[in-house]
DNA sequence: CAATTGTTTCTGTATTTACAGAAATTACCG
DNA sequence: CGGTAATTTCTGTAAATACAGAAACAATTG
């Protein structure tokens, strides 16, 4: 695939982003050219684009189809694979969120439950360090159950939500 | 000072998800050692329950007051700089956020600005790219203006908003 | 204005991560 | 059921990052 000055800098940026973002710089860059790009793209193709070796092509597919951010379809009368990703922002931001807290977050949440419990009938922990790790334990599980409950939400409400900005606290002051 | 088993879990925890938020271990241990701690701590006393040398943990200091998250205070008669950080899972939340946000979003945000002037005179991109970054830019800056307006909120709404969940939906309804 | 205490910056090493190229595996076709 | 195209896994090397210890720097006090 051919690439403009413009999506060059996209992607060199992308990639350079990517290793901030908890990703390598081949799996953003790639991520970028599949978004840029008007049609799917087989491997051979990416590899030629980006200037990669084919092998980390492959692995960075696998890294961002971990993430749900890229998928698979064939072309009639080709046996090859060939890539996209979403396209719609709204979409990206909510499937790279979903995949942050699942990496980021879950994990804590588990370690966290498990520190509560144990500290329970622990005489040595002091009751300031319980109570800390109670207090966010808590503040975690509230954000998660937001989280829950708002990403079922349509898009077009979520995107009034947005919209809103402060005006919200008007609203939430006459309920 | 002196660490419960529960302590050294969760900090070592900490510690080790550090690296997925972007920050390495022994930033993140500290961030932990110090969210757990009753009191300020010195650098000499972090070195210590740590197990770390005493230029890492400066090091370390540095970054986290870069995000806010830590801050000296001093006490009477001791002219060692002693570090605190937030207590509140909220505003650690927020913090964190703001942080993420200059280093992972800001940066892109300029880029994806000037992709779209440059390309505006470029005859060779294509529409469909042209479009993608707009739309995405666009996306970018609703969210940003989005967050600099919730951002100034007062606690208390925004814990109100969070609790509603997906309650919120009949809200906008009748709006 | 030495001596002491505290802090930061520098330098080299160890560890981790990224990645190319080769080898192996899998799927498909005649 | 060979043969070929497509993909993945393996292996070694290169690059980046983390960190200890030393050296340099700064501030404070008698």
């Amino acid at each position: 695939m051919k690439l403009t000055p413009v999506m060059e800098k996209y992607i060199l940026h992308w990639g350079e982003m990517g290793t901030r973002w908890g990703v390598n710089r081949t799996v953003a860059q790639i991520h970028a050219l599949l978004f840029l790009s008007e049609r799917a793209l087989n491997a051979e193709e990416i590899t030629e684009t980006l200037g990669v070796a084919r092998s980390n092509v492959s692995t960075s597919i696998k890294e961002l189809q971990s993430w749900k951010l890229v998928k698979v379809v064939h072309l009639l009368g080709d046996r090859r694979d060939h890539f996209e990703t979403l396209k719609d922002p709204w979409e990206l931001f909510q499937t790279i969120l979903e995949g942050r807290k699942q990496r980021e977050l879950d994990p804590t949440m588990v370690m966290l439950r498990q520190c509560v419990q144990e500290s329970a009938e622990d005489k040595n922990t002091p009751d300031s360090v319980k109570e800390r790790m109670e207090t966010l334990t808590e503040f975690m599980e509230t954000l998660d159950r937001w989280h829950q409950q708002v990403s079922v939400l349509p898009k077009s409400t979520l995107l009034k939500l947005i919209q809103l900005g402060s005006k919200v606290q008007s609203i939430l002051g006459k309920k």
